[in-house]
RNA sequence: GCGCCCUUAGCUCAGGGGUAGAGCGUUCGAUUCACAUUCGAAAGGCCGUAGGUUCGAGACCUACAGGGCGCACCA
């Protein structure tokens, strides 16, 4: 056969990605793929991107690393499934979809909930669709008859099974507490979905009384109910729980006047969480605008005034003065209010966590709101005893802590979101929907057919006997909490189970000086590009030889041209080879017993204890320096002068070895080079050959 | 504030007690041979700093510095 000098992945990818898909080999039910194979199943569980936009190198990573172990284990004879999806991303895709209808002078309310919602759906159809073809372009054995979607009709119902469950347990509640409030997106966000930042701001040493106190927000002040010491302060003693008479300035007073001074009463309380050493050691008390002050509120009973509303704006509550202000704009007024005053001892320079919205950046604004929560504390214990139990495995190790720490300080979940676009409520009445990560922690259940096939009694397995819990799953560390953790607890909720028995966090992507790649810093990089400039086979394989699971991944192209000239380089060892024998060579049954072939068994040992331990990368560069210095440069080098049966039987044992053992990091090239050997006696497809070693 | 990770060649990273490694890049040279996406060679490192343990430390311990991350605070 003529084959051309070098690899050029584009005569091949499409080609051979079409080729296993007609196979039906990425599916485990499929009947070529069952046969004589019911035992041993490995499943593993993919993290669903988003509808939003398209593939990202944390992608590219993370789903090249998850195929290689599916690869791997279906070559070892396990009836594999990996299950694609895509998720509905309630407030991200709302955003997007809000930001193409501004282009066009539109908002959300102008078309209304239901034209909103078509266009959703829309634009799920389009953007969805392209991601699930991206994902073929990465050569993803995934199992494509199973494709689902976070809002399927069957998973909705999976939702609502689950909110309801958990209502009847009395575990969701209705509450009016202080929620992170995102003015942008109009919406609660859970504490997960805020970044604190840090940034300069001021401080201010407001008198209140005999007191002098520290705060970086006056205009909270409005809405204070108390004061608040350490019960052990001895500086404040005598106060504790006495009511003060104080100066303030008066709110009442229209503000095309000059400031009045009034006075109110102000209880002083004494409470644990105060550090005596910040300010002075007394702070103020908006149980209506901050968490803590809210809990301390709680705590005393205190009085809850609300004075900015959803807008971020001043309400009636903030007085005639200040109302319909922006809380920046009230800021700078009040403080020029009690300078005028005499109010204000002085003012420092101060930087502090200012919490932004995590997918807009805007600044967040605590106020109490109506929302529905999920109590975390059972839920909790259950996810710390499957890990502290090892009944789930994380992998690096060290991810256990912070995991332990969270769970640890967690608080009760708020899971209602006033967006459109996501899960509604399942309460009659109720217009909110679900935080998009009660669905996602569904995942492993509701996709193979929860709760349905749940009560299924009679009849043949379905998906959810056959194939849950799965065994697998990775992602990178940034949804450990957001998503691992619910699934876990879900999974044990629901199904008894945990949903996976390994988690496997893998290496950041950053850019090459190390920054964070992201589409709107302009720094992201679109995998598709350069897999049209190197082929899919460089890309996966550039990825997985620095993927250590230890270090962030510094990217930069030099990987891929690695990559690629590893993969011609397989393609000339082929060429070699296929000269060498001839036509007519027949394949042996008995493996070669000389120096170069244990050394090949070697490889295919210690590669399979690689994978089976996540260090892919380990795995990735011993074949790569075998393949190439030991096979091409050395004893490719010696068989040129020599013609006989040994050397022969060698050079096809090699590099059918070579093809499998590299088979799941560089899919296309081995494929294609398998399809080219003409003395394989019982030819299929790479992608289902016999793993070179069986059971360590 | 508490904790975790990283710091090794120009760049990106391996190496986890016994003569400093890879890929990319650079320089020089080769080439009708499976591969110029190749081959050969070279240059390039007091392995972040300072102490300690050890016959021996890039590796182990302790501090410190710089970078990153998580948790808490963020009044």
């Amino acid at each position: 056969m003529e084959s051309p000098k070098a690899y050029n992945p584009k005569d091949v990818e499409d080609k051979i990605y079409k080729l296993w898909l007609e196979s039906g080999f990425f599916s485990p039910s499929s009947a070529k793929a069952t046969a004589g194979k019911p035992e041993k199943k490995f499943v593993t569980c993919i993290a669903p991107p988003n509808i939003t936009g398209e593939l990202h190198m944390g992608h590219a990573l993370e789903l090249t690393l998850q195929d290689i172990i599916v690869r791997m284990k279906r070559m070892q004879g396990y009836r594999t499934l990996w299950l694609p999806g895509t998720d509905h991303a309630g407030i991200a895709a709302q955003n997007v979809v809000e930001k193409q209808l501004a282009k066009e002078g539109l908002n959300r309310h102008d078309l209304g909930r239901e034209k909103f919602l078509e266009r959703m759906w829309q634009w799920k159809e389009k953007y969805g669709n392209a991601i699930l073809e991206q994902l073929k372009k990465l050569g993803l054995s995934l199992d494509w008859s199973r494709t689902k979607f976070t809002m399927d009709p069957e998973y909705q119902e999976a939702v609502k099974t689950a909110f309801l469950h958990y209502h009847k347990k009395g575990w969701i509640y209705q509450g009016e507490r202080v929620i992170n409030w995102c003015v942008r997106c109009a919406t609660a966000i859970s504490d997960l979905e805020v970044n604190y930042i840090a940034e300069k701001s001021k401080l201010y040493y407001i008198k209140y009384g005999p007191f002098t106190l520290a705060t970086t927000r006056p205009e909270t002040k409005l809405g204070d109910t108390a004061l608040a010491v350490h019960p052990e302060d001895g500086r404040y003693k005598n106060y504790i729980g006495k009511e003060l008479e104080i100066e303030s300035v008066d709110n009442l007073i229209p503000n095309d006047q000059p400031p009045q001074k009034n006075k109110i009463k102000i209880l002083v309380v004494a409470d644990e969480s105060v550090d005596p050493k910040f300010g002075t050691g007394i702070i103020k008390v908006t149980p209506a605008h901050d968490i803590t002050d809210f809990e301390i509120g709680q705590r005393h009973n205190l009085k809850s005034i609300k004075i900015i509303n959803e807008q971020g704006r001043m309400n009636e509550n903030a007085g005639i003065r200040y109302q319909g202000l922006k809380t920046s704009q009230v800021r700078e007024k009040i403080v020029e209010d009690l300078q005028a005053l005499g109010l204000i001892e002085k003012v420092e320079e101060y930087e502090h966590n200012v919490g932004r919205c995590d997918r807009c950046n805007s600044v967040i604004e605590p106020l109490p709101s109506k929302q529905w929560f999920l109590k975390m504390k059972d839920l909790a214990e259950m996810a710390l005893k499957a890990v502290r139990e090892g009944r789930v495995k994380i992998h690096p190790e060290r991810w256990a802590g912070p995991y332990e720490t969270w769970l640890k300080n967690i608080r009760d979940w708020n899971i209602s979101r006033q967006l459109w676009w996501g899960h509604k409520i399942p309460i009659d009445g109720e217009e909110d929907v679900l935080d998009t990560w009660f669905s996602s922690a569904l995942w492993p259940f509701a996709t193979l057919g929860w709760p349905a096939s749940a009560k299924a009694s009679a009849g043949k397995p379905d998906d959810f006997q056959e194939y849950y819990p799965t065994d697998f799953i990775t992602s990178d560390r940034g949804i450990l909490f957001l998503w691992q953790v619910r699934m876990i607890f879900s999974g044990l909720e629901f199904t008894g189970e945990a949903p996976f028995k390994d988690v496997y966090i893998h290496a950041t992507v950053l850019t090459k000086d190390g920054k964070r790649m992201s589409k709107s810093l302009g720094t992201g990089i679109n995998p598709l590009e350069l897999i049209e400039k190197y082929g899919t086979d460089a890309l996966r394989f550039g990825l997985t030889s620095q993927a250590t699971g230890l270090q962030d991944l510094r990217f930069g192209e030099d990987l891929l041209v690695m990559g690629k000239k590893f993969a011609n380089k397989l393609w000339n060892v082929a060429r070699y080879t296929l000269i060498k024998l001839g036509e007519n060579y027949e394949q042996q049954e008995k493996t070669p017993d000389n120096e170069i072939s244990r050394k090949m068994r070697e490889i295919a040992k210690l590669t399979t204890e690689s994978i089976e331990s996540y260090d892919f990368a380990e795995a990735a560069n011993r074949l790569y320096h075998f393949v190439w210095h030991e096979i091409a440069d050395k004893f490719i080098e010696e068989t040129k002068n020599k013609d006989d049966q040994e050397t022969k039987d060698t050079l096809a044992y090699l590099l059918l070895t070579s093809l499998k053992l590299l088979h799941p990091f560089m899919p296309f090239v081995t494929e294609e080079i398998y399809g080219q050997l003409p003395w394989l006696k019982e030819k299929q497809l790479l992608l289902v050959e016999k793993w070179p070693i069986d059971k360590l």
